[in-house]
DNA sequence: ATATGCCTACCTATCGATAGGTAAATGAAA
DNA sequence: TTTCATTTACCTATCGATAGGTAGGCATAT
């Protein structure tokens, strides 16, 4: 595949670390410079030597999440379809339930409009990778190839909004009834 | 039904609509008493007249928002299940396209986990309230009553996750195809 | 005369960001 | 192999802006 993968010091990964986990139990407004430095046992300056500025670090965020979260995927292969999708419903349920956090996408998408533009670029193309890679998989089930970016963005919204709402019901087993026809 | 409906002065109310506006599209930290107060036209301490601090603002938001959601709503009646599901539908396609606004409570269970308490109950109380609404309408369609609320909180999800998707992708039409089922 | 609704004037805390500097590592040239 | 230049990775100190919040004054309407 293509997407040069970026690599980062041991600081800038630390301070990716921290941010993430931040930035998905908030959002964009909820990680700071200082709140990031102060954890890591650095000074908000230095988080400004590997970051310029808060759009390039949501931005590099975005990025390496979505490489790892398709990193993790692996490429859809020509058989076992259900296979696939059920691995798909289950990096969600792990995320969520498992660490405990949100898809950074998913909270990322829901606050676009507000975001700059960097951000907001790389958020989107979060949500065209997983629909081209879901795409390919329902195409494979025979999904005719018209309706299968469709299908793809059905079940993708599907997760996220069992994720919103298993979180603020504070209930896990909501997630897995909510999406038990992909499990 | 009971929730004794709160009524809010004029300005009380500009202050709800506008603080509202903000937080649909960026969150809870994307409205400020200073910038709601520039926008109607008072100072930002004469908005603390009206609601204390942010965390009343806060949930009054929310209430609101939830009551008005489910008082345009209806109560369920017992015939015709399937126009009442096309309506909720309808009442989320609304908010996205014509309003160009996310949910209120979408946002906020999304960052629900670093919301003051007094919010996220409220936020908890919108979901709560929908999936029971919900559910009643899936019963008189012939659910089984155990299954009934699942199919509920499934819906929903698949519509706050839908407006999500669309509005990142920027794409009204990806809403009506992820939810065409429910139309 | 008392309550309402707004004001001025301020506070503390925190935000992202920048200027200027230092110590240590690295690499090339003499 | 020592010298010099540059880079790396941090630091202190501070900036202007903005956050939420408070005390107290001043009209207007009852």
């Amino acid at each position: 595949m293509k997407s040069v993968q970026m690599t980062y010091s041991e600081t800038a990964s630390r301070i990716l670390d921290s941010a993430e986990r931040m930035a998905r139990q908030g959002g964009y407004n909820s990680f700071s410079f200082r709140e990031i430095a102060t954890e890591i046992g650095i000074k908000s300056a230095s988080v400004h030597y590997h970051f310029a500025n808060k759009e390039v670090l949501g931005a590099a965020l975005a990025e390496r999440y979505t490489n790892r979260f398709l990193d993790g995927l692996g490429e859809p292969t020509a058989e076992d379809a259900d296979e696939m999708l059920r691995r798909y419903a289950a990096s969600y349920r792990q995320a969520l339930i498992e660490d405990g956090q949100m898809c950074l996408c998913g909270m990322f998408g829901a606050e676009i409009s507000d975001l700059p533009d960097p951000v907001a670029r790389q958020t989107r193309a979060f949500f065209v990778r997983n629909i081209q890679w879901l795409g390919q998989v329902f195409q494979i089930k025979g999904v005719e190839p018209e309706d299968a970016e469709t299908e793809a963005a059905r079940m993708i919204a599907a997760l996220e909004g069992a994720m919103i709402l298993s979180r603020s019901l504070q209930d896990d087993t909501l997630f897995d009834r909510i999406t038990a026809g992909y499990s």
